[in-house]
DNA sequence: TCATTGATTTGCT
DNA sequence: GCAAATCAATGAT
């Protein structure tokens, strides 16, 4: 078996997420997910971004599409962890990975590894980046063509604060960002958010 | 088939 | 800070 063939030159500690990665608690997951990389495009020249913020979806909580249960918009969250779960709300697109089932975490924001990649401040953003449409919904968010890896990641301080954008359940505290990063949306007056590591 | 809603973004005041 | 854009998904009729 021949070594595994890095996509990164001088990245060696880049490698694919395990699955059990995404069966975890919900929050867990968006926690764990900062700092960790997107990447799409061929493994010759791809398209890297940092995950600098993410929001968890939980079970009885209605601002989650699943609240519900499973429709043909939100059938993937019923699958199997580690999947996309690509949604259109107005004329963008929004990017999660599901967790448990009902559950998933939204990339909010993540700033450029790639040159000429700046901040993807906003979760329209961030899709639009990485072409993640309803074409990608279903698929791994670990082995295809668009993905995440784990990063070798620098210790930082996480910070929790309320969920934005969402009429309901908009008072939880599910809201997970990297402290003092220029590329987390919405930024918020010092203090919006915790310092929770 | 109809009406309502929205996990956003942008532009204007 | 606020409203408009703009349309698919959803639930009601």
């Amino acid at each position: 078996m021949r070594p595994r063939q890095d996509p990164l030159s001088g990245t060696g500690t880049l490698r694919p997420i395990p699955s059990a990665f995404f069966d975890r608690p919900t929050a867990t997951v968006a926690r764990a997910l900062l700092g960790q990389w997107i990447v799409a495009g061929p493994r010759g020249a791809p398209r890297i971004a940092r995950l600098v913020e993410t929001e968890a979806y939980v079970a009885r909580d209605r601002a989650n599409h699943a609240f519900r249960g499973p429709t043909p918009r939100n059938r993937t969250m019923f699958g199997p962890p580690g999947r996309w779960y690509v949604y259109r709300i107005h004329q963008v697109h929004c990017a999660n990975v599901v967790t448990r089932p009902g559950e998933a975490v939204l990339l909010r924001a993540a700033e450029g590894i790639s040159p000429g990649l700046g901040p993807l401040n906003g979760p329209g953003r961030l899709a639009r980046a990485f072409g993640l449409t309803r074409e990608e919904d279903g698929r791994s968010a670990t082995r295809a063509a668009v993905r995440l890896v784990l990063a070798p990641p620098p210790p930082e301080r996480v910070v929790v604060g309320p969920r934005i954008g969402i009429r309901h359940g908009a008072r939880r505290r599910l809201r997970y960002a990297l402290h003092g990063v220029a590329a987390v949306s919405r930024p918020r007056p010092p203090g919006w958010a915790r310092v929770v590591t």
